[in-house]
DNA sequence: ATGCTACATCGACACCTATCTATATTGACA
DNA sequence: TGTCAATATAGATAGGTGTCGATGTAGCAT
């Protein structure tokens, strides 16, 4: 239904601010998804977190082995892990009593091969 | 002032649930200013706005090249293009009556190997 | 069975943020 | 100088989110 407003200088050939387009732009739909993995990296608990899982043996940790290094209580700690494993990040395995997070591999590639293809310069 | 409380299995060896350090992990700090970029990118409406830029001509565009494809008002347009330039994403540059915003270039690589470098495994 | 320990869930609260409308500011132009 | 157009700022509001204490759940040990 968008009526076309008033191009203007289209039809005159008067200097428009408008630089031309040289590529497509990402879709809603992959900004959205893009912004949604991003949001769950974009606190600083978090990625202590996965800092700290990622310095850990075989990038595996338990949550004791979380809670307190990064200063937090233990429902929140939980909470952010469970963040992290909702955007893919992080998976979770029990064993016994406690309970291990391991990184996913390549899940951060993903992240910014799609934030590099979207906002890069084509050379 | 923090307590030793009762190291489990540091004494007996008996099986404790974690894994040994290999590696330190990100300070409070990185991590707190490595979150404030990201909480920047993590948006829909701005990687819109930054991928209409980057798929402009010389990475360049003004305001009325980008309110009109996000589909928001002028304002909250203008907000997040704020958002993106105080991130050190963009760069703002009046020329007459227009703003022009354009991207910083390495911005994102810079952002993207701090991810790499705390958050990825050493081989 | 009972208790203990590790972790998750719940409910509440304070704070932040994305969005809008209305208005101010700034520059071009007649 | 006065008007118009482009952009920014202000104020308001609805919804999201990080945090906590309290409580629930599940596995191990005695």
């Amino acid at each position: 239904m968008d009526l076309v407003l008033t191009p203007v200088g289209a039809a005159a050939g008067v200097a428009v601010c408008c630089t031309p387009l040289t590529a497509p732009s990402i879709s809603e739909a992959d900004a959205l998804a893009l912004a949604t993995t991003l949001k769950a990296l974009a606190d600083p608990a978090r990625l202590r977190l996965l800092s700290l899982i990622a310095a850990h043996e075989g990038h595996d940790a338990c949550v004791c082995d979380l809670t307190e290094p990064v200063g937090l209580s233990q429902p929140t700690v939980s909470h952010h892990l469970k963040v992290l494993v909702d955007a893919g990040l992080l998976t979770r395995e029990k064993r016994g009593v406690w309970v291990h997070y391991t990184l996913v591999p390549g899940a951060l590639d993903v992240i910014t091969s799609h934030l590099a293809s979207h906002l890069t310069a084509a050379a």
